[in-house]
RNA sequence: GCCGCGGUAGUCUAGCGGCCUAGGAUGAGGGCCUGUCGAGCCCUUGACCCGGGUUCAAAUCCCGGCCGCGGCGCCA
């Protein structure tokens, strides 16, 4: 082992202990007679006091900022100390001299700009802000599993490589396959479907690729969804569910990362459920009532749910009830208002984090659908033949996970929000 | 893809026809300093995205390209 403690476990009550750490240098103090390094790991920064007498002094002198060392010390409670305690080093032995001077500072003295951020990802991930957006996202994804696990969801994985699109609309990204084309995933839809009509309550966080033009900060070409789908259920069961899910997370990331939310200057509001709903036919009359122009069966648009996420007020609300035609083939017709689905929207403020609804589990309504879109139902056969075989009627939705993690983390680019974004024009790093 | 704004040392910024031999911060190199905590002080180092054009004179104005950010569209 590299080391004994985490610089988080240094208390004053091992003042006069020895310790190993390792980790980073975030800064170097030079007084002179007495250096003050600041080493940084994972859980935060110690202060290290490396005076000229000790065997550690002059090994100080070739380390860099972001060098890799384990130091070797004493531990001293010391009110001087930022905070409160620091380490007097008996050896420093260095494990990796960083370059200097460095793509980006990564102690936060000058901010970068994101283009510059996401090229020096690596070193990004090192500040403290974006060490505190992974912890978050820890949490956030722990808390999901929790939640599903205690209503006796099971986690399942589908497939990522299929041989043809699932809902139309998304492109798709083309791969060859043995020789033949196949497409990586825009989707787990059908799959986690067809799960549940096996197992009743299945989830999965997975990734999702979509090969649109999107170029926005909500946008990537390969996302983390979290989707989950349950049978016996209907939209206002997995709205529910979806209540349970977003306010236990809420929960369990103030519980547990009031470090990580101060350093992201960040509050989270309190939510309370239920989250206000507004069908499709009420939010055109806020619209209208506006100024905009706009007919039922009209998408609504980016300024227009800005207005209503302003009228909302509240952080997260839903969509639910949009025209049926505007959905794909699965989603489920109100049974007394066929134009209308039973079907959501969950919203962060302008922003759709989650999509779902009442799945159809007639396997003629379905054909039909498919139809009607354009789409022939026998390249579905692979999905429709187990509707013939007890399908039990269901419900589920797909969540988006780094535009949820913009309402835990502040942040307002979801490039920010996962540590290696892939986006129209990024393949690398 | 469309519209708008922008691209100045490793990083972040000021300057927006001649006061620019391009200013500052941070980093880096050197020096002083035994309690710093965005340490301080002194010295040094390093930059106008690329290609055309206008002008006596271009970082600065014009055109094209590339790249970035924001908005919109597509989409989730």
């Amino acid at each position: 082992m590299y080391k004994t403690h985490f610089t988080s476990e240094v208390t004053p009550e091992l003042d006069g202990k020895t310790v190993f750490l390792a980790g980073w240098i975030h800064t170097i103090r030079d007084l002179g007679g007495k250096k003050f390094i600041l080493l940084r790991d994972r859980s935060g920064l110690i202060q290290v006091v490396v005076s000229k007498d000790s065997a550690a002094y002059n090994s100080v002198s070739e380390l860099t900022l972001e060098s890799t060392v384990q130091v070797e010390g004493i531990v001293k409670s010391d009110k001087r100390a930022p905070s409160g305690v620091e380490v007097h080093a008996l050896s420093i032995k260095p494990f990796s001299i960083a370059k200097s001077p460095l793509p980006l500072e990564v102690s936060g003295k000058v901010e970068s700009d994101i283009e510059t951020r996401l090229k020096e990802r690596v070193l990004d991930l090192r500040r403290v802000e974006m060490t505190s957006v992974l912890n978050i996202s820890s949490e956030v994804i722990r808390s999901f599993r929790n939640t599903l696990y205690s209503k006796r969801f099971i986690e399942v994985f589908t497939p990522k490589i299929i041989a043809s699109a699932t809902e139309g609309g998304a492109q798709l990204f083309p791969v060859i396959y043995f020789g033949r084309e196949a497409f990586l995933a825009q989707s787990p839809q059908l799959y986690k479907e067809l799960l549940a009509g096996s197992v009743e309550r299945v989830f999965e966080i997975a990734p999702a690729w979509r090969a649109e033009e999107s170029d926005t900060p909500y946008h990537l070409s390969e996302f983390i969804s979290m989707d989950v789908e349950m049978a016996f259920a209907d939209y206002h069961d997995v709205m529910e569910l979806l209540e349970d899910l977003v306010t236990n997370m809420i929960d369990v990331v103030k519980t547990h990362c009031g470090k990580e939310l101060a350093e992201l200057k960040h509050e989270l509001p309190n939510i309370t459920k239920p989250f206000p709903k507004i069908s499709y036919s009420e939010a055109l009359e806020i619209l209208r009532g506006k100024g905009f122009t706009i007919k039922f069966g009209d998408d609504i648009g980016t300024p227009e749910a800005r207005i209503l996420a302003e009228e909302v007020g509240t952080p997260f609300y839903f969509l639910v009830e949009w025209p049926s035609f505007t959905r794909p083939f699965y989603t489920k017709s109100i049974d007394s208002n066929p134009d209308l689905s039973e079907s959501f929207d969950l919203m962060y403020k302008w922003i759709e984090i989650a999509s779902g609804s009442t799945r159809n589990h007639n396997r003629k309504v379905l054909e039909e659908n498919l139809r009607r879109k354009g789409l022939n139902p026998e390249n579905f056969e692979f999905f429709l033949r187990w509707f013939d075989y007890g399908m039990p009627p269901h419900a589920g939705f797909g969540m988006g996970f780094a535009r949820l993690m913009l309402f835990f983390t502040g942040l307002n680019n979801v490039k920010e929000a996962i540590p290696f974004p892939r986006d129209k024009k990024r393949l690398t790093p």
